[in-house]
DNA sequence: CGGTTTAATTAAACCGATTTAATTATACGG
DNA sequence: CCGTATAATTAAATCGGTTTAATTAAACCG
């Protein structure tokens, strides 16, 4: 079973290997006898080319990276998604680079970006620290952000959302409904993977707070990693506290599930007791029925792999930063407080 | 900015690309003074290697491709992780290869398994018709079956559960509980993607209720694609009909929630009305309180990969075929009935 | 009919690494 | 001091394609 290669197939139709190969990339310096000479010979061989081969020769990976962080939540599989629908009709392949701890993401960022292992590389919700700003903009690939806006790339593709403007957003429809008492749960700020959407959410909130000239307290914000059961405790402590909101903003639609479990616990009923607004707006958020911030996850994805592959067809052109819409859904888990 | 090639660092630090390309491969053929020397030279030169150039000088592409459904389902995800964290302290690239229509699965079937592009190939939840029994076991690369279990491929390693004895334990379950009017809600059988795990569990179903002497009827079963919302449908036509189920065996968890839905939207009682089972266990059955069927998911892609990099290491060692332990999760979807 | 295009094909260089075979330098033993 | 084993290095072949430059063959034209 010895692998048939460009020159066997080259033999056996008595041509030059450099016809083969131009024969099977349809080149018009072929005359028509001998190309379907040679591809009735491919068939029988059997023969297909090595892609290394192919690919080292035309200084082209034909492959793309995705760099995104491991699949813990569903608006990154969302996300994800919309990458791989796109690519799919393309010659490309997808290797992906899911960062598991902070360490393993520097180490990625320097490895994919530098290494040339891809023609263009896709950076999926892990935004950049000012000091890559430098490295990110001389990579000599295409590199597209998403859902990782970072102000001073702007000669990179970008694909986001107003997160400040989202946190407004849902504070605002609290406000609207009559409430004074808002509680924030969120992620933690500074976390080595630069997650940022958090802190433009809870700036939105108190920005929003601000406008209305509703006071701030501390006990209304609480942060924790990421994840239903720290939002659970999160809202348990805040709850039980003597000042409790009357309202909760939070993070995101699984953080919103957390609180949901806790104010079950505690007897809050939601909206009576409790207002509750969520963000991302996954599928759980229907069932839930929770009022929530929509923001486009798949096609976020699916539009940052069609401004990746527009580059790689014309890398001359501009950089596009292209901030998607956001929507409130209005569901049942917000009222006016009693 | 032209590229820095092995050459360029070889002319640098006066040495042969030979020698280069020894020093920085650990070989013990070069002293240790010039090994110093040249990756000095490696360092101000800021050289790494053309990976394409060294995968088709080596004869590897060092890159495992995963082929498995579109990312609709927590199980693949899950699934998927499992894969990444394992995969992630090797070497290896990994491409995804997602199916997302049933032309695309014979297409990527053959690609990925004929056009060496990869070492080595893990199969997720998409099970290989009789057709391809043949092809598959001549494939000059390892592939591994994860959740794809075919009894003619035992030269394949496969990573599996006995989806027949799950759907028996979650049926039996019902049984002990006193139920005998039990629907079943699954996938459609014959669909060209070929899962084949809702046969398989209905199978189960059948045989657990032929043990226990409980006739079946035709209105018991009743089947759709995948998704909360197909089977919400099904449970509303089910719960609505004449002679009405006293409990439900849902395929997947997904599904189980679809049903949930139903029942609360008719005013019907879980688990005073309706036993409810569901299959996987995925976070959301948690949060259900659903009574369901766990399966290692997480677990089995680590293990396929586990496998997969076994059989790079030692081509030579036998196939393996490991069958997985699933689980009765008692929550609160199911009591006796009234 | 000879010179010039045009079309089709071949030969050879190239992509950038690894590795085998050949070569040089060094050490060692009698 | 010479032959030989050993260590270190170089030169060249190789992986399997693509592409440029060179060559041949056929067509065209005055």
């Amino acid at each position: 079973m010895a692998t048939v290669t460009i020159r066997d197939v080259a033999r056996e139709a008595k041509v030059s290997p450099g016809t083969v190969s131009r024969a099977m990339n349809d080149s018009p310096l072929v005359s028509e006898a001998t190309r379907q000479r040679i591809l009735e010979v491919v068939k029988t061989l059997n023969y297909s080319p090595n892609l290394t081969a192919r690919k080292l020769s035309l200084g082209k990976t034909l492959t793309i990276s995705v760099v995104l962080p491991f699949l813990t939540r569903p608006a990154y599989t969302e996300r994800l998604n919309g990458v791989i629908a796109t690519l799919n009709s393309s010659h490309y392949d997808l290797t992906i680079h899911a960062v598991q701890s902070p360490d393993q993401r520097d180490v990625i960022f320097q490895d994919v970006i530098h290494h040339k292992r891809s023609d263009g590389v896709l950076i999926i919700s892990l935004p950049s620290k000012d000091s890559e700003v430098e490295f990110l903009s001389n990579a000599e690939i295409p590199i597209i952000l998403i859902d990782a806006f970072h102000p001073e790339l702007n000669m990179l593709d970008q694909v986001f959302i107003d997160d400040i403007e989202g946190g407004k957003m849902a504070t605002r429809h609290l406000i609207e409904h009559g409430h004074k008492k808002i509680g924030y749960i969120g992620d933690i700020f500074d976390t080595p993977f630069r997650f940022s959407s958090s802190r433009d959410r809870y700036r939105g909130y108190r920005l929003a707070l601000k406008d209305a000239d509703i006071p701030f307290f501390d006990e209304y914000y609480a942060e924790d990693e990421h994840g239903r059961l720290e939002a659970r405790h999160l809202a348990l402590k805040m709850l039980n506290s003597n000042h409790p909101p009357t309202a909760i903003f939070a993070y995101s639609d699984t953080t919103a599930w957390g609180v949901m479990e806790a104010a079950q616990e505690l007897g809050v009923k939601i909206p009576e007791d409790l207002s509750l607004i969520g963000f991302d707006d996954i599928e759980l958020a229907e069932y839930l029925k929770l009022t929530t911030i929509h923001q486009p996850l798949f096609d976020s994805g699916q539009r940052g792999m069609e401004l990746l592959l527009d580059k790689l067809e014309s890398p001359q052109k501009n950089a596009v930063q292209e901030k998607q819409n956001i929507q409130l859904i209005i569901r049942q888990t917000t009222a006016p407080p009693k």
